[in-house]
DNA sequence: AAGCATATTAAACAAACGTTTTAATCCTGT
DNA sequence: ACAGGATTAAAACGTTTGTTTAATATGCTT
């Protein structure tokens, strides 16, 4: 017993039972819904069509969980975002709105339509800022990477732009992002019927500007 | 008994007693710390140095005690935002870098001093991306009308843009604000070393830039 | 078919939760 | 000084929490 619940990468493919994943999956549905703290095991495990005593042979604990279910997205959803900017960036007439706009629209697209992937990155925030970062270092690395990839293709689009300014730049441009992901509610409030378009438009025009700008602004 | 429970706003200077207003406090301090959920009535009685029924005793519940804290933090928040702006827009040689200067540079000293203040954000968002907007009244209202006064703003400061480009503008240049605030360690992981400064600049150069391209720009 | 590790189940565990009750104490107006 | 409402206090309320136990069921190998 409890052998699967340790270290249970990807390299054992037989030990990916069905109840497990549907315990990550229900995990994912209800965390996003609800929180960490508002659902319990036994939410979880009623979602997954299982017993209350599956969380802890699985995985040991709820937390334990949590911690493969949050990797797992945040892996993905960073991957995602490095193909796209590998796949822009090897095109040789590349512009930097269309690395904007191939980075943006699907997200919003993502957001607008509200599917699991925008409520997803809605509760790896709230999540992330529940419990520290500094203590995930999975996540920490993870993060690191995507920025350094983000900042080197800014340098690549924008010649003679310097190195910090570059980490900035993409920390930047993230804001832009990151932002009616989390509040999707309030630009439905003050811009009503607003579109994919639109948003998409709007952070790119205003990303390009103020990237650009980076170029000129020296750091002081 | 439970008279102060009901509707207590500060029209009753003599009804905010000692406890109730170290209630409140302690309230901030560990919601700010540890979310909703993981406070415990234990914990904020335990930390305001009183019993565990004071918390029913002055607020019926654990949820109403949460609901003031919030509503107090926020319109505080807001209403000093609103006096920067009529400041600023005072002045007859007010420039669109002014603004955002004057906007940004106190949030991100508070952000890089790691005060109250900006942990009392961060709970905010937190909590305003876990219990739904739309079900809030007084906060959909005093954000509503926060939006329109720097849209407002805007317009004075960028003549010609048009009504609904100042409105996408004021919610554009509240994402770069924010996503300092709220990723403080991602920052300084990034930019190891960063400054009020850097920082600061960097919202202004990008976001000064940003909306200014929000004039030729038309929405589609 | 027997043996055995794996998987699932129901039941119980102690601990922590928000809330309530009841009694004691404090403070103020008369 | 005393009456009475406002406040504090200790204790217990009934739930719900995550976790564990011990028994049963399942599926594969020999």
């Amino acid at each position: 017993m409890f052998v699967l619940c340790m270290e249970n990468t990807d390299n054992n493919l037989e030990s990916s039972s069905d109840t497990r994943n549907r315990l990550l999956d229900a995990a994912e549905k209800l965390f996003c819904q609800r929180g960490f703290e508002g659902t319990s095991v036994r939410d979880i495990t009623a979602e997954a069509g299982c017993n209350i005593a599956a969380v802890n042979y699985y995985f040991g604990s709820k937390e334990k969980l949590y911690e493969e279910m949050f990797h797992r997205r945040l892996s993905e959803k960073i991957q995602g975002h490095m193909k796209t900017i590998e796949r822009v960036c090897a095109r040789p007439d590349a512009t930097l709105e269309d690395l904007l706009r191939e980075l943006v629209r699907p997200t919003m697209e993502s957001a607008l339509r509200g599917d699991t992937w925008s409520r997803v990155v809605r509760f790896l925030v709230r999540e992330a800022l529940h419990r520290r970062f500094d203590r995930d270092k999975i996540a920490e690395e993870l993060i690191g990477k995507f920025f350094e990839r983000l900042a080197a293709a800014f340098q690549q689009l924008l010649p003679g732009l310097e190195k910090r300014a570059a980490w900035r730049a993409a920390l930047t441009f993230e804001s832009l992002v990151m932002h009616p992901i989390l509040f999707f509610e309030m630009y439905d409030l003050v811009l009503p019927g607003f579109t994919v378009e639109e948003i998409t438009e709007q952070i790119v025009r205003v990303g390009a500007a103020g990237l650009r700008s980076c170029l000129k602004g020296t750091a002081e």
